[in-house]
DNA sequence: AAGCAGTTTAAACAAGCGTTTTAAATAACG
DNA sequence: CGTTATTTAAAACGCTTGTTTAAACTGCTT
């Protein structure tokens, strides 16, 4: 395996596990078993290591979301519940991409939206918009009546439903398996939140006021 | 104003805006004009400081809550909106009790649960569990047939809905304004979540797999 | 006025951070 | 084989972090 590959391995570790701000570049290159230097040498700057980590996974995941989501598109009458279905196959695809592919991917995502003020956000906005316009063309077809502003809002809360839970998967699960002795997985995750976001997208609009 | 509260108010400000990772001590120390050794004398460490921001405001917002969600399940069948609006009025209130308050405590509660590796949310958990507990309570009498493994999921997705949104409510407020020309406050936010997270929480018990 | 606890101050501490520099080792290629 | 380019290695850089120290100052009581 090249250097490269195995920092960019180490450091999607420890950035899911503690975050950007908390993960250090001499904690990556120990786990990885890289000399410090390479980091710089191979990617710049801990910013440029970051972005790195995050495209892999997008690079991956875009077509795919998209190509989902088109095909939700063409069917006759999506409902909500298909919208966020199609989400299912393309995420947990990245679990035979890497080992723990999904959970980290969804991980870094939330990381990415409370850490390092919001640059990762523009960065994900600015490189993979088409994600996000499929995904809001597929809402609009099952959901004509929701104005685009309540569209705003309600994809915003659903970012925060999600990104907020794969963050604390971990934790989630061992609460799962010590108050109720279930085994669950990060796809189990998937599959509860999705009629919860599904509801939440497809709530009334409220009267105006 | 007393140096300790000088401090508290700086570091509130500081903590909801770049994180309890993301505040340096100087930083804090600065703003409330007062000696960096000031916090350690007051407080004894940073993460002592951080759980006497978090406790100021819980002390004056736990009651009221408790209040509230009491009354709601007095009534004779209340509905989610009816429980997830209980909450409005006390966050409401904390503008009064502090410039700011409302917003900066939503974003604190965000920050907690993402930052420090979770032990904020064991400092609430624990010692602010009656909140939780009045809850979980009302949203039973709301809706008896969610199980309490569902409960748990749907609250805890409530929770990352509420806290996401909130922690980057400035960035959602921006948007609101450029995109839609709407000049909005964190009340309009609040009150533009309870419909999404009522639904969320509302929906229907999926079929057993 | 002296003493004293409570508070504030400036300075220093040790540790960790991202990054850079140096030199040595390795690989690629004419 | 020899030369050039790439990659690794160890050390140091300058800076920031949370925390501690010891001295100075404050306002109050005896």
């Amino acid at each position: 395996m090249s250097t490269k590959n195995k920092i960019l391995d180490a450091a999607e570790n420890l950035f899911a596990d503690k975050g950007f701000n908390g993960t250090s570049l001499r904690e990556i290159t120990s786990q990885a078993e890289v000399n410090l230097a390479a980091v710089n040498y191979h990617f710049g700057s801990k910013k440029e290591l970051i972005k790195a980590v995050m495209s892999r996974y997008m690079n991956e995941l875009s077509p795919r979301l998209e190509l989902a989501l088109t095909q939700v598109c063409e069917t006759n009458s999506p409902s909500l519940i298909d919208v966020f279905s199609a989400f299912i196959d393309p995420l947990l695809s990245l679990n035979e991409f890497k080992d723990n592919g999904t959970s980290n991917f969804l991980q870094l995502l939330g990381r990415g939206y409370t850490d390092s003020q919001g640059f990762l956000r523009w960065f994900l906005t600015t490189q993979y918009p088409e994600v996000i316009d499929n995904f809001v063309l597929a809402v609009q077809k099952s959901y004509p009546e929701l104005t685009a502003e309540e569209m705003f809002w309600r994809l915003h809360f659903t970012m925060g439903t999600v990104v907020f839970t794969m963050s604390s998967s971990d934790a989630l699960i061992d609460i799962a398996k010590s108050d109720f002795d279930r085994d669950l997985q990060i796809s189990d995750v998937i599959r509860n939140v999705i009629p919860y976001v599904a509801a939440g997208v497809g709530a009334p609009m409220p009267k105006l006021g």
